[in-house]
Parts: structure tokens; sequence; C-alpha cells
DNA sequence: ATGAAAGCGCTAACAG
DNA sequence: CTGTTAGCGCTTTCAT
């Protein structure tokens, strides 16, 4: 027989045979890409000649399976179509850059039980870390994270009780900004459409708040709690705010694609200089709409970035002094709110 | 000494402690976590229960190395924050839920450096497969990619080499039915405005064809080929052909975006029943603009669908006969390009 | 249907 | 600064 075990051919390069070509031990090659500053110059310089010349790749299986070292990071995106929730996966994607992490991605959309699904799917794959584009929902999805003792990231939403690392909004806080703003603007008949649960209660109870500090309150609530809300929506709920409280003099909505919808319906009604509307996210669109819109700034890059850096830095060893950060919302305010000449 | 070796209480619970639980050998308790068919059911009910027991879960990276399959997939992807790039990432995980893969997500920004560092930072991983939202650009890179033998999907344009399987569109076919509809409507002063290479390129010279079967041509040619464009460039855009080509009855954006900031700004300006807009994409918001977008509708998500499932099938073994789909382009017309009165 | 032995490829721990 | 030994946890292969 020609061969001793498997096709030369077909084996792949292991550290031993860059060794042998090396003239030096396994150990050396291992410490010479890992952490070069362990040998010496010209040793170094022999390995990765014998590296280049071998085609040598390390096998993540076999350093992760003896270091017990993982590089791979867990994402759970709740729906990377939503421009924020891309934005701050990006934010997310580029911090990590460079850090020899590597982002794994499952789609939640929004059901706990998807999540949970997925959190049990990857638990094999011995993630550094979970990071979560939400609060992280069911019980037991938390506890069978806890168990396993694995950095957590959560974003968006600003909880009293996060896992553990959290980077988000005040919701209640945005909400009460837009409240302040139409009620210091003179409006007096507003109504709020969108979610009226977790973001969008907070959303809610904060524009209640900024309106109740200008004297005045909600004078027709519309909830869509319903699926993730389109343009379309937005163009609906106009219409039936206007058929249901004809005396609207401004409209606040809790997501930013129900304003869009609805300024672009406006427009096209022709009572957009009649009815101001609000919106909650700022997309690059509010500010091109033919009447440009009045929103709450989320910076979902920054969020993202925040949290990928403040992740790598407890992955890194370090203490991480301020587990969680709120990022501050800041009002944008243009002509969709502009004081009206009847007011 | 009251313990040996690691802390009890730390250690990971392995297959042997499984195992030992269920009064089996370790195989038995791996086969039949992965092969349950080849176990007998009473000693699978034992084995299950002794897993719930010990909270076991099997760990990647030494199930990988033994067995030389691994579950990783690396998709690269230009930029999430595009809509369509969005919808067909989106669509890939779907078609990749529950198949036991994962996914791994990297960004290119459309950067052909990026891309080539991030395949050699994924390997080490030996990923199943890698994943493009595009087409692999550099010669080493696919050199690198094809001396490792891993299966590659590439997507988005319609090439004549691609590297193993490709789902597409064809961008010449989508610009000649724009071509078509702009020279059928009557438009006899057709300025295009976008990008000149790569994809820009094809749906120019298709565009061209389109027009040439009208027995016209186009009047001006704006090329935008640097940065990723955003709204503000469509109405920038605009004004620009306005002021070059003021005959210009209409005018199509190689990019939907474009089109979308120049009818916004038509729309502000006065002018959106004089200059027919068309767009390529086929975007939500298309539908929702004052004067409806006529565009080329793509299908991002069924695009992103069908290469996860066509992988998936060649990953599984099968013999995967059309190595290279390209999805047919829709023309969706609309108000934007209605006949004017005047022609 | 189940088990014993071996080894995937690497690096921690210790030794020199 | 470099090497030796051992073992991370699993599943392949072969045996029964």
């Amino acid at each position: 027989m020609a061969f001793e075990g498997k096709d030369e051919r077909t084996r792949n390069v292991r550290v031993e045979d860059v060794a042998r070509e090396a003239g030096v031990s396994p150990i050396t090659v291992s410490r010479t890409l890992s952490n070069p500053d362990l040998v010496k110059p010209e040793t170094r310089e022999r390995v990765l000649q014998a590296v280049e010349k071998t085609g040598y790749i390390v096998n993540t299986f076999a350093s992760s399976l003896r270091s017990g070292r993982s590089s791979l990071i867990a994402m759970f995106v709740s729906n990377i179509e939503n421009q924020h929730v891309a934005r701050a996966t990006r934010g997310c994607a580029d911090a990590l850059e460079n850090s020899g992490f590597h982002l794994m991605m499952a789609h939640t959309n929004y059901s706990a039980r998807l999540e949970a699904d997925f959190v049990g799917s990857v638990l094999p794959l011995r993630p550094a870390a979970l990071v979560f584009t939400g609060i992280v929902q069911a019980e037991t999805t938390r506890s069978m994270i806890r168990s396993r003792g694995m950095a957590v990231m959560e974003m968006w939403d600003h909880v009293d009780d996060p896992m553990d690392m959290l980077v988000g909004f005040s919701n209640v806080e945005g909400g009460r900004l837009m409240g302040e703003h139409l009620g210091a603007s003179g409006f007096r008949n507003v109504a709020y459409v969108g979610r009226t649960n977790t973001a969008g209660n907070e959303r809610l109870a904060g524009f209640r708040e900024g309106l109740a500090a200008a004297g005045t309150e909600i004078g027709f609530l519309a909830p869509m709690d319903g699926h993730e809300p389109v343009l379309i929506d937005g163009a609906q709920a106009l219409r039936t705010v206007m058929k249901r409280f004809p005396q609207c003099d401004a409209i606040f909505f809790s997501s930013e694609i129900l304003a869009v919808g609805a300024s672009l319906e406006a427009s096209r009604l022709g009572v957009i200089d009649r009815i101001a509307i609000a919106g909650y996210g700022d997309s690059p669109i509010a500010e091109a709409l033919p009447v440009p819109l009045t929103t709450v700034h989320v910076s979902s890059y920054e969020m993202g970035f925040r949290a990928g850096k403040m992740l790598l830095k407890h992955l890194s060893g370090e203490t991480v002094r301020e587990k969680v950060v709120i990022l501050p919302n800041e009002l944008r305010i243009r002509r969709s709110t502009a004081r009206r000449s009847h007011n």
C-alpha cells in the first residue's frame, strides 16, 4: 500500500504538518498564531512561512473545544426588514468587526416561542454571548440562559430588570417630549394612534404626561395592536380618525411608518394643513415628505454600536461599570406640526 | 481531597454523564439524539429521561470536530439597511429555519476587500456553505473559496460565470421592460439617472434596447456611481435634470430610493404632472406616494428564500439540477408614468 | 441493537 | 523561549 491512513490529498492540513515543515513543535505553531509575542521573531518567521506554504487554516472546532472559548455571538433579531432593527443590527455588526467574534443571526419575528426555540438551538454552539434587539420576554427563556451563565445584551426598551446588559431608549420620555410639544403648540384635539402594549404603552403614558403638562389630554385613541403596521395602515388610520373625531387637529402615531402613510394620505386628501401629524423613529423619509414630519429621533445605529462595544468590553474581561445605558430621545420638530393659524 | 479533577459544579455535562445515568454507553446516547431510529424505543426513553435530568446539551465543537460536519452557513451581506437586501436575507433565513443550520452574518458594505477579509476570517469555522447577496467580485476570493470546496450561493445579478449556484434577476430585462413602457407611452425626451456600472450598466443597456424598440433613445444621462444613494440625492437629481434637460418628459431612476426622492420633490415643486418618473425595485412606499410610482418589481424575499432552499437541497446531498435560477422581473405600471395629455 | 476503542485537531498545564 | 503530555467531548469504525 502506498498510503498510510487517509489519502494525503483530502486530509486537512493540521498544526502538526506546519510544525514539521517549520521544524518546531505543534504548540509553537499554535502560539505563533494566537500569541505571537511569546515566540522568538526568527521562529515566528519560519512558522509563518510554513503556514503560508502548507495553506494551513486553524480548525475552530478543535481550538474552541480545547480552549473552552467560543468566537460565536448569537444575535436574535425581531425583524430585519424594520429599518431601525436593520440599523441597530448593522451598528452591532460594525462594533464587532475585527474583534474575532462572529455574529450568528436568528429571526424571532417578535415571537416568544420562536425566540425560545432559537435560544435552544443555539446553545450547542456555546455562544460567548446572546444579543437581542429587544427584551427577552419568556421567563423560561430567561432561566434557560441564566443557567448557562452566558453574557446577555438586551436592547431597545428601557426596563427595570434587564437580564444583564442593556442599551435602550426611554419610550416614556419620547412620548412625553411629543406630548409637551403638541400641547405647547396649542393643539387641543389630539389623537393617539398606535400600539398600546409594551413599548407603545410607554410612549402613550409619556404622551399623556406631556399633554397634561400643557393642560390638555388625548381626545381620541385608536389602538393598533395587531400585525406589524405598514404604510397603508397609516392612511387608513387617518381616515378613521377624521371620521370618528372630526374636530381632530393633531395625531401622534406611535410608529413612524403609520405617520408617513398618514402624511402622504393627508397630502393627497388636501388636509395636511389642517391636521398636524407626528411620528416616532425618524426614518430618512420623514424629512423628505411633501410636508416634513415632526418625530422623535431614535439613534438605532448608535444603540447597536454601543451594545456591541459594551459586549466586547465585557467579553474581554474588563468590568463594565454601566451595564445599563439609556440613550436620549430627541424631538425633531418639522413643518407637519407647525402651529396652525386658527389656533 | 474531596474532589477528583475539576469541581463537579463547574464541569460540563457530557454524554458520559448521561450514559451513566441511563445505564448505557456514550455512543447510545449519541445515537439517541442524532439517529433515534437506530435505538430501541425503551432504551431511547431512558436516555431521553437522563438527558432531561442531567440538563445535557451536546457540544457542537466536539461533534463537528469528530464528524467533520458543520452546521454553520456564512452569509455575506452587502448592506442590511437596504430594504431589498434585508428582505432577501430574511427570505434566506426563513428558508433555513428548522434545518439545523445556523446563519452567520458579515457585512461587506459592497467592498471586495472586506468581503475577502471576512471570507478569510470565517474559514476556520469550516462553514458548510457561503452565501452572498451579490456576486463574488475578487478573483483571489473566488479561488480561496474554490480551493476549500465549499458550497457557494450567489444572488442578485445574472452573470454568465457564477461560482456554483445562483438565484438572481436579469437587470437587462428589467431595464428593457421600462424602456419599452416609456417608449410605447409616447415619451420622447427621456433621462436616465443612476448607476452606470455593474447592475446599473445592465439596466441602462436594457433600457436603451427598450427605448430603441419604440424608436427613441436616451436624451440625457446622469451617472451616479458614487456612494449608495439616499432620498435627497433623488430630489437633487430631479432638479439637475430639469435644469440641464428642460424638455425632459420622463426620468428612469435605476434605484428606487432616487425615484422616491424625485417623486416627492416633484410633488413639492408642482412638476409631478409634467415629468414622468419611474423607479426600480418596487418598495412599499412606491404605491403610497402622492403619485404612485411606476417601477420594476423585484421579489427579493423570494430570491432569498429560493436561494436558501436550493442550498439546503444541495447540502442534503441531493443533486440540484438547475443551479442557476433567474427570476422574472415584473413591470408595475402606476400613475407616475401615465400618458400625458400633451403627448 | 449496543458497545469498545480510537481519534478528530487543538491548546492548557506543566516542565525545562 | 520551546517542548511534552494529556484531554477537551464527541462520533466513526469495527465488533458483537
